[in-house]
DNA sequence: GTAAGTCGTGTTTTT
DNA sequence: CACGACTTAC
């Protein structure tokens, strides 16, 4: 075949070795995916079963993928038969065709972090134990760097530095609660995500012939974003990979972003002491990027010290430089951000032009959007989020399924507990108590909401593997009154909500025909473990407008755009205010690498000098990661402020500003020492003294007032070092 | 038992 | 600000 000849030298050789162990570091936009792909193709033309070659991977969106391009080469007869998909998927999957030996039933439920949630707080709650000093993060972080670590609750209890750090951290009986929580997944047949890993190293390590079984059967085991996996990860594709050691891992230790799931950088920096034999291909050449953007990357991450030594190149063309732009503010940055999309989607004659959907917005955290939805709304600019809550974690959705996890796991007590509260069926917290302690036969003789429940969810479970998914949902979602309950919710939210579980009942539908094409019906089972492992933020768009794309960093990794704008670049932003610890700051700084290696053609890196963050006002200052970056591939420059007032040193009233004050302005009282919110109006005049919440005293030098979205500026006098220009504040007057 | 009002807290998040 | 958890009032 001669998809070889598509593949470099160092791609070439990393996909024809597969006598034994080998990594390969595959730097930023070096053709990673390529690799493995054609690797597996590869495979597969030297004799290899598809059904013998395990490909792992982080995100179900990574394996679609792959398995897309797979199949390209093989075409689907083969491809269908290979084992590719994520960690938790290809776990469950063999969890629940072994599910009888560990002592659940192969329709076991997924928890997923609102189901942990609820059930850590069950725990907390029979244990009398306080909220406040067990909070629900931080104990299910424990628990889940625990079982990353397998580490049982019995050994969490007999350690005592573990022990220690809980007395420190006022949770003496951290060991009960991990203990407990363990106890009452097992009861209600359900796992966490963490479980599906540790509970499928758990039986390959005590069953010896199931082992051996999966061992022969999979043959060639490749990994992908091996930098990301954890410690439990590390041994299952250990184990697997055993004893004949044909383990591919791919990664990229520049690029490991993940450490705060667990993620251990150590597997991929230590592989070659695991693997004495293991050969180590470097893909170094970018494909991608300019060399500017690969110059600069470089740069940056070169102030790390932990990591495979490279050094990417480019053969593309210099490219222009950074663009690194200082704003006043966060809205003056987000309007300059938005008029630069504005005008390299619609240039100059003569100049190049570029598709919304060609640039994305990167920013470090999710908060950060909102201030660029509004100037994209205001200018009618299209564009999509990625991330925030996935479509399969809304409430409105998960009351939905959790109907049919009842039914189909009738212990998943947190499914109950949706069930019998959405909706609103007369059945409160003390009676679900009570159902929870006696169980329900013993309250429903004597309670007729809970026996009218039980009947119905009965009438369900009869239905369930005799009527496909679809015609199932429908009539669950109908029967038990949720979807005239929804239609009886007027408000927009309401609606919006109804439209989601219409989408679902959709996706369902689809779900089904899919599989009758195949010639097999799919029952709401079926369906329940395909979906319980998508968090995947939908990818199907519903009309084909270019649209600017806004998301994190987090949420960039693997993707690229010709054009980039990584916004925010403050101290206690990006770098994030939490990763004050060498190893966190190494960690931001690959994250600020993934950002600017997202970019093929142009980078734009920005900074406000304030910015409103959690209803205050602060004084930002500029990244410490922006002096890591090499001077010569950066061009700096100060953007004024741009939010139509004119530039800030002069005080006459723009043009445009109203006469009269503007809409709320009455409303607001400014009595001395009272916190008003500039927001909706102001009772500030110049000359003024106040107090702002955070950052002291000033005098009003200006107020600024703008009609159009009814925000205020108040240009004050220095305030410690700056001058401040506040668009929606709390300030005091003095 | 439920619906409206106050309080407090606040990264990133492939599964 | 903006959301979720808790408290208070029906």
């Amino acid at each position: 075949m001669n998809y070889l000849d598509e593949l470099n030298e160092a791609q070439r050789a990393a996909v024809e070795y597969m006598d034994g162990p080998s990594l390969v570091i595959a730097g930023a936009g070096s053709g990673k995916t390529r690799v493995l792909t054609y690797k597996i193709a590869y495979l597969l033309e030297h004799g290899a079963k598809a059904s013998e070659i395990l490909a792992l991977t982080f995100t179900n969106k990574a394996a679609r993928e792959m398995k897309s391009r797979v199949e390209h080469i093989v075409g689907p007869d083969t491809a269908k038969y290979l084992m590719m998909g994520t960690f938790h998927s290809i776990a469950a999957r063999i969890l629940r065709r072994e599910a009888d030996q560990i002592g659940f039933t192969s329709d076991f439920s997924i928890y997923d972090t609102a189901d942990m949630h609820s059930l850590l707080r069950l725990v907390l709650k029979e244990r009398g134990l306080d909220e406040k000093s067990y909070k629900p993060a931080v104990v299910l972080g424990i628990i889940s760097d625990c079982k990353s670590k397998l580490i049982t609750p019995l050994q969490y209890a007999q350690d005592n530095d573990f022990a220690k750090r809980d007395k420190m951290a006022k949770m003496p009986f951290m060991p009960d609660v991990y203990s407990d929580y363990q106890k009452r997944l097992r009861s209600a047949n359900a796992m966490d995500f963490d479980d599906l890993l540790t509970n499928l190293y758990y039986f390959l390590r005590d069953h010896h012939e199931k082992r051996r079984e999966y061992q022969q059967r999979f043959q060639y085991v490749l990994v992908d974003e091996y930098q990301d996996t954890n410690y439990v990860q590390f041994l299952l594709v250990k184990m697997l990979a055993e004893p004949q050691n044909k383990i591919c891992v791919v990664g990229d230790d520049a690029q490991s972003i993940y450490s705060f799931r667990g993620a251990d950088i150590r597997n991929i920096l230590g592989f070659q002491r695991q693997y004495e034999d293991a050969k180590l291909f470097k893909l170094e050449r970018n494909y991608r990027s300019t060399r500017t953007i690969v110059g600069a990357a470089n740069s940056l991450i070169h102030h790390n010290g932990d990591q495979i030594y490279k050094e990417i190149y480019s053969e593309k063309e210099q490219g222009e430089p950074i663009l690194l732009t200082s704003y006043p503010t966060d809205r003056d940055e987000a309007e300059g951000v938005v008029r630069e999309v504005r005008r390299l989607n619609r240039p100059l004659p003569g100049q190049k032009s570029y598709s919304l959907n060609q640039m994305a917005v990167l920013y470090r955290t999710n908060s950060q959007s909102r201030t660029f939805e509004n100037e994209l709304r205001k200018y009618g600019v299209p564009y999509r989020i990625y991330g925030g809550t996935s479509f399969y974690q809304r409430k409105e959705v998960k009351d939905a399924i959790a109907y049919f996890r009842l039914v189909i796991n009738n212990r998943d007590w947190e499914a109950m507990a949706r069930c019998i509260s959405v909706p609103a069926r007369g059945i409160g917290d003390v009676t679900i108590r009570k159902i929870r302690e006696e169980g329900f036969d013993a309250i429903a003789h004597r309670n007729k909401p809970v026996l009218h429940f039980v009947e119905m969810i009965r009438g369900f479970e009869e239905m369930a593997y005799t009527v496909d998914a679809y015609t199932f949902a429908e009539r669950v979602l109908r029967e038990s009154g949720l979807l005239m309950a929804m239609d009886a919710d007027k408000s927009p939210e309401g609606v919006d909500r109804k439209q989601n579980v219409d989408e679902l009942l959709a996706g369902i539908h689809e779900f089904v025909e899919l599989r009758r094409e195949v010639g097999e019906e799919a029952h709401i089972s079926d369906f329940l473990s395909e979906v319980s492992l998508l968090t995947d933020q939908d990818e199907k768009q519903k009309d084909d407008t270019a649209r600017l794309t806004l998301m994190t960093v987090h949420a960039a990794k693997g993707l690229e755009f010709p054009i980039v704008f990584v916004v925010g670049m403050e101290a206690d932003l990006f770098p994030s205010s939490y990763s004050k610890g060498p190893r966190e700051l190494e960690e931001e700084r690959r994250l600020f690498y993934v950002a600017i290696t997202r970019a093929m053609e142009r980078c734009f890196l920005s900074y406000a000098g304030q910015r409103f963050r959690n209803g205050n006002v602060n004084l930002t200052n500029p990244s410490p990661f922006l002096q890591d970056i090499d001077a010569q591939f950066i061009h700096r420059e100060m953007a004024n402020h741009t939010s139509g007032f004119g530039p800030m040193s002069t005080f006459a009233p723009h043009p445009m500003a109203p006469k009269t004050p503007t809409a709320g302005m009455s409303k607001l009282h400014s009595g001395a020492g009272e916190t008003v919110h500039a927001l909706k109006g102001t009772g500030f005049r110049n000359g003024d003294r106040v107090r702002h919440k955070v950052f002291g005293e000033g005098n009003v030098i200006r107020v600024y007032e703008q009609s159009d979205n009814e925000k205020i500026d108040i240009l004050f006098d220095s305030v410690g070092q700056k001058t401040l220009l506040l668009t929606y504040a709390k300030l005091e007057k003095i």
